[in-house]
DNA sequence: ATTTGTGAAGGGTTTCACAGCG
DNA sequence: CGCTGTGAAACCCTTCACAAAT
């Protein structure tokens, strides 16, 4: 019984490393369309993004072949093509379990209702806050997380519960038929084979910065400093 | 001019990606602790964060031998270790700049505290919002800035401001000698490069989800599924 | 002349399988 | 006998360098 060797990227022939790049592609080149550009090179897309030349050609790669050599990149073909490889065609209703600081965050955070996601439903297990109106969306109890989830057809759901609900909250979504989870609680989350979590952690990421910070201080004269570029200062479309 | 492989993992021997994951274990064992539990093989340890046990070996290996063959790690002395190991050992006083929403509700996240840091400044552009004490913090004006990164000593800086003002308080934290950012702005920030960058973005983690959904959709019928199971249900001490 | 798209080379990471130690 | 620690193999990702296209 031979195992597959990775299920995400051999389903669908892009690479997970490449994913998780395209939406940065993406911001970059809306950025660009607001400017009027009508064009772009491998070279200027990858500086604004800070990857490399190459590793951009690579990526789009993957797509299919979207530029036209001697001159670059259509802006506008461009985004399109990102958007459809990202499925954001279509418009997938989120939502959002825990209205604390965080949940209340991601609620107006306007990132999210822009490309291709709508908050649908925002659920607390308080109960006083049951009615309570953020961002145009009425909060509802977790009691019935069931039927909302089943009323807006709801496939992404989005955890910011405490980490002791978390597990709770994810298994009940799995139920409904919930296939991808984002999960800001500090928790592992177990779930079925079939369903996808993405986990975003403030902590760890504040962890990892700690160690680079520990190992700068402890190296401070050691062999000759020889320089190695990692992000180039880039001025692109600021805002 | 032989350019060295890796910056990062070169100087310290421990590989990137086995860092990225130490602050996970670094949790588990932490709810293994309080549940009284002595020791742990790397299969117990690596089912409750789910990863292979090769794979917690393998990392566990780069920062030294500190298991027992036959019996498995002490948990107070593992997480002793890897607490060293990523420099925790140490306090870190970070400052976190722009308190809308997010950054609200980054002054109340507990984890933020415990391990390791703790937040010496809140700091905002809005003038009326100074004064205010949120998680036990004034907050203070952008103004100050300089001082107060100075003041405390801050190496770490935390952006949650509007993506427009990102740049210029990286610029503004850099120049103060700030060489750790943790960017929650939907922007790519330049900066030297002795700097370390990491970012969160919410949208795009949500872009990553929507692309394996897209896929799951698409091909619901097509070869006889082979299970790849990737988070096994485990039962940790769960809170 | 310029820039894309891509084989091929080079690292890094994960997985395997087992030797070695308790 | 159980479990760790680790070479070796397999895999994935990145980088290089250039042929192909406009």
């Amino acid at each position: 019984m031979p195992v597959p060797r990775d299920a995400a990227s051999r389903r669908s022939g892009i690479p997970d490393a490449t994913v998780a790049r395209l939406p940065i592609y993406l911001r970059v080149l809306g950025a660009f369309a607001e400017s009027g550009l009508p064009t772009v090179s491998s070279e200027g897309l990858a500086a604004a993004a800070g990857v490399g030349s190459a590793k951009l050609r690579k990526d789009l790669s993957h797509l299919g072949s979207y530029g036209t050599r001697g001159v670059g990149y259509d802006v506008e073909y461009l985004v399109y093509q990102i958007s459809r490889a990202l499925g954001l065609t279509q418009h997938y209703p989120v939502a959002i379990i825990g209205v604390g600081n965080l949940g209340h965050a991601l609620a107006n955070y306007a990132g999210f209702g822009t490309r291709g996601f709508q908050i649908a439903a925002l659920v607390d297990a308080d109960p006083r806050r049951a009615g309570e109106v953020i961002a145009g969306i009425e909060i509802r109890h977790l009691d019935e997380l069931e039927t909302i989830i089943k009323e807006h057809e709801i496939s992404i759901g989005v955890i910011a519960t405490p980490a002791a609900a978390a597990q709770d909250v994810c298994d009940r979504l799995v139920a409904c038929g919930v296939t991808s989870v984002l999960n800001f609680a500090p928790t592992v989350l177990a779930v079925p084979e079939s369903v996808d979590v993405r986990k975003v952690d403030l902590s760890i990421e504040l962890q990892i910065l700690a160690f680079h910070e520990q190992r700068k201080s402890a190296g401070l004269h050691g062999e000759p400093g020889v320089a190695v570029p990692d992000v180039v200062r880039t001025s692109v479309a600021s805002a």
